[in-house]
DNA sequence: TAGTAAAACGAATGCCGTTCGTTAATGGTC
DNA sequence: GACCATTAACGAACGGCATTCGTTTTACTA
């Protein structure tokens, strides 16, 4: 029983059984974890502070699963190429967002994300001083739209709806994962297109003061 | 103890001692909700189903303290002033903001929302068919606004960025609510700029005057 | 070869949500 | 005004959960 020639546990292979029981189950726990990988719960802890840390260990597993965004011709390009590849890392493990976004702790890798968007910004022409909010406008859209994809269709029932605009609306909009994508892109195109002329003086709003 | 001449318990006063739990330590269990209201444990199940009833009443509560959105003469400006009111229903209560999201639920009060959304982007003259798509788009954008005001401060720590334009940005963009609020502002402008060259792409956005 | 660290285990702890049976006062009905 | 189902409190208990601790035997290192 105790040290086994080839240790059977690891923190790599604790995070992707906890991944695979949230991706299956939507949720974990930690005997599930040492059930699935033959083994009692407080051998767990030979490895991992808790189950905070598991799902820390998870975060980074998705951005890691998730191939590099290419650098494109135009920034606009690249800016969508890497907002797309964000969300995806979260599309990848819907029932894993809310878990994400229970306790929100800065990982490396979203920061490495950071890095880049505010590089290709910089080279769009974003004033420094609108850098971060512009950033914060993308980073909110995209987790958003992560958590859309989490989101039972349940939400857009049209029998909910009082507004006959709205029931035609839902009728004519498919459901599921198709339909979150679709919705998804429009808003790419939306933000980067007003994104685009942020540094131009012509705002298209007079402003609200 | 039992049937008192005035009740101590109802699901108002429960929801309530619930939320105030939350704004305060960011989480809460029966007991401390039984005990705020001098009370034990067993006895708050004569009022509600369990845990995930309360939080569903904390989300009516925090819709029902906001006001109702004006009606603007024009409709970017309802729309403006509908979207905030969606996001300050949450923003007064950040550390709810994950509970909320971690399971879903369809509200009346959220569906009465779209119903109001859908109606001011009808008179904008978004076709049917990209109606939805919109609402999704705004939707996301106000929610992960909302998950921006919960997520600490933490996550824009210099030292964790490599990037020199990022860092310069951080500093130049200062920290907390403020920078959280002049982020979703912008937000607004962007996306509802792009929104009004939607429904036909040569027309310019109207004026506010 | 000796000693330290590693990695499994079992047992135990404390919290937490929830259920159930009990009790007695309330509130509506004849 | 008497009756009775309902209501709203309680205490006790259960099962599940994350976590801690001491133990054991093996693996690694000096």
């Amino acid at each position: 029983m105790p040290r086994p020639a080839t240790p059977k546990l690891s923190v790599d292979k604790i995070t992707r059984a906890a991944l695979a029981l949230v991706d299956a189950r939507g949720e974990f726990t930690l005997g599930e974890v040492a059930a699935a990988l033959s083994v009692r719960p407080s051998s767990l802890y030979n490895h991992i502070a808790g189950k905070t840390e598991i799902i820390e260990a998870m975060r980074a597993l998705i951005f890691a699963e998730t191939p590099p965004a290419p650098t494109l011709p135009t920034w606009h390009e690249t800016l969508r190429a890497l907002l797309r590849r964000y969300r995806d890392a979260f599309a990848r493990h819907p029932r894993l967002i809310p878990m994400l976004t229970a306790h929100t702790v800065s990982s490396p890798d979203v920061v490495h994300m950071y890095d880049d968007i505010a590089t290709v910004l910089h080279t769009a022409g974003i004033p420094p001083t609108q850098l971060l909010d512009v950033i914060t406008v993308l980073d909110s859209f995209v987790i958003g739209s992560a958590l859309d994809i989490a989101a039972p269709d349940q939400v857009w029932d049209p029998t909910q709806a009082r507004n006959p605009i709205l029931v035609t609306a839902i009728e004519a909009a498919g459901q599921g994962r198709p339909r979150a994508d679709r919705a998804f892109e429009l808003g790419l195109d939306l933000i980067l297109s007003a994104v685009a002329t942020l540094p131009s003086p012509s705002t298209p709003f007079p402003g609200t003061g």
